[in-house]
DNA sequence: GAAATTAAACTCAATATGAGTATATAATAA
DNA sequence: TTATTATATACTCATATTGAGTTTAATTTC
């Protein structure tokens, strides 16, 4: 194949809609403790990023000379970067707003991603390579209702967000903001839903409560960006960067906190009603840990009768006769996957028997 | 800003991963009688495809320069095309895999198209534009179960699919192969899941019992993408291109069948715990009507009390107090949607209390 | 050996769901 | 006019699912 020949082709016909198209993963493993993501940190990471080590999501370009799908393309790097082989992988989103990537706006083309979510067992990254496994709620803390509602919402969050209510310019605006609010992050007699993490994000963004719309904002005052648009006027509001950092010191790349948001969205949504949870399990394990995994992920504590109930009425595990004795009290029996599952039913999960 | 610059700054940092970029839209409507989807029926749609007046999904390329995000692109062109203005626009998957246009095998650019669902109330498009409204089972006829299972499953595509199973090389590929089978379209007591609209459309495909097989093959022997693998050699199959023919004799160009069957399983899923419905409806309606539409979409039929009592202690309509008496008995009442239950519960739908 | 700890079986009321019957109000045919 | 048919709407009831417990069992720790 003549390359010039290619690129004569491309000039001629399709200049116009020529993009770099990248890939990011959010790969989730978990515990009993806790969910985490593999996050890569790297003042190279070419994000597009100013600061030195910003937390991010492994991403890389998609070759289109060499792979044959984005699938593949996305397990060869993510193992080329990592040595680590994820087991499920799911798109997830392509996001393709102008200047996502600060270079765009010096002129560089216009910048797309394809985002997915991986699921594996927890394995060590390869030696030397800045990547490691992080908490989930590290970067999400008010989607964590395991012990409870997080005091930060009603010390923090609420207040704030009303405080960007009553900002707004018209009655009408004010009432479609407190609706939002409500919808998003309920009141305090309840009406929140969990599953509505990515709302959430954006709403907090939108109210300048997180971080990346402040480094946004000054982005785009330093440069020609002047189409974005940011609901709050960020420089005017004092001690709103002050709040957000409290609400959460740490931040992402790029977008890519959003892009964890709608994996965790995803994740939530979908382990109800498909045995998702069982790709980041061990081999065997207690029915108590399988719970606890899915409480990891799904920020709530589970009845943990009915939970029990469920799993073995659904038949998604089957006993292997063994016992773990390494807890304290009695000895509990060691389950495994029974992957018939899914060549049986139209749509197994392990279902969400609400809290406590 | 200077094209050339711009134009020197992709081929020094980029060429490696530029790729051409195109959206394509599965948008719906649906009356009483059927759901059907926008169709471009033309010689010049630029979809690679060999015949003439091939139908399609609505195609037109991201213009990068041009539009701020993926979806205002999309509205963009699918206005100037037909003069429609979608009212509801999802993100439905971005597919990648090499040689979905036939151009790329002659040395274009690789070509990756982002797809939407959009929803709408049917409205005509555009004079002298050769876009119009086809029933959605025209393309997927083994989908509408409302008259009860449709005869082509027990008469066409179980035999083959069985025939397709037993050719399997080793005894363990057999297996798998009916598990698939029954995975997908159950058996003669049931295990049909309405929901994997996708997996039967990919099955078939793979088994050589839709159209699109045939061609692909054919494209693939005459070109040099000797890297796509279809699982069944074709040719050597007698009659397989008749049974295709007879199970679903409209295709559709490139992969746009297999987009509208996601789209479909996207649209069947989703309708069960959010709004969506109204989407397509119109200001005013019958229950009646409104069931008629969640068939269209769903595929069967519900039980029509059950149904009522859902969609009212949802709270998800409310009367009008106006009477419909078009219709042969009893006058029904007229509703409307309750806009404030978006604002209001977490996840209402309109469920599907199961069949008759 | 007693207390603490965890697992696992069992109970029970409230709610949701599937399936059916009864009654009301209209158009149409005899 | 009256009977018939078609459609809408209200009501019933058995069964399955869900939420929230209590009870019993098998261990470790003190």
């Amino acid at each position: 194949m003549s390359d010039n020949a290619n690129n004569q082709h491309k000039e001629q016909d399709f200049s116009h809609s020529l993009v770099r198209l990248g890939l990011n993963a959010v790969i989730m493993s978990a515990d009993q403790d806790e969910a985490r993501v593999l996050i890569i940190k790297d003042k190279d990471l070419g994000l597009g990023d100013d600061a030195d080590n910003v937390d991010g999501l492994p991403s890389g370009p998609f070759d289109p000379g060499q792979d044959r799908t984005l699938n593949l393309s996305l397990r060869r790097w993510i193992y080329e970067l990592t040595s680590l082989s994820v087991g499920y992988i799911e798109q997830l989103y392509t996001f393709g707003n102008k200047f996502r990537d600060l270079r765009e706006a010096q002129g560089g083309p216009r910048y797309l991603s394809v985002s997915y979510l991986g699921l594996m067992q927890e394995k060590e990254p390869r030696e030397g390579v800045s990547a490691y496994w992080r908490p989930i709620y590290d970067y999400l803390p008010w989607e964590d209702w395991r012990e409870g509602r997080p005091a930060m919402i009603s010390d923090l969050i609420l207040p704030e967000l009303e405080r960007w209510c009553v900002e707004a310019s018209s009655a009408d605006e004010v009432r479609q903001r407190r609706a939002r609010v409500r919808m998003t992050f309920g009141d305090e007699k309840g009406g929140y839903d969990h599953e509505k993490v990515l709302q959430r994000f954006e709403l907090l963004y939108d109210a300048g409560l997180v971080g990346e719309a402040h480094r946004d904002h000054a982005m785009i005052q330093s440069s020609n960006a002047g189409l974005l648009k940011i609901s709050r006027e960020l420089g005017a509001v004092s001690g709103l960067k002050e709040v957000a950092d409290k609400i959460s010191p740490i931040t992402m790349a790029m977008d890519h906190r959003r892009i964890l948001a709608s994996a965790l969205e995803r994740m939530r949504g979908k382990i109800r009603y498909r045995p998702l949870v069982f790709e980041v399990m061990p081999e065997q394990f207690t029915l108590f840990y399988l719970q606890r995994v899915v409480e990891a992920f799904s920020g709530v504590r589970l009845h943990k009768q009915n939970f029990r109930r469920l799993v073995q009425n659904e038949k998604l595990v089957e006993e292997t006769g063994k016992m773990d004795s390494s807890s304290r009290g009695r000895p509990a029996a060691l389950f495994q996957f029974r992957e018939q599952v899914l060549y049986e039913r139209p749509a197994p999960g392990v279902g969400l028997p609400k809290t406590k």
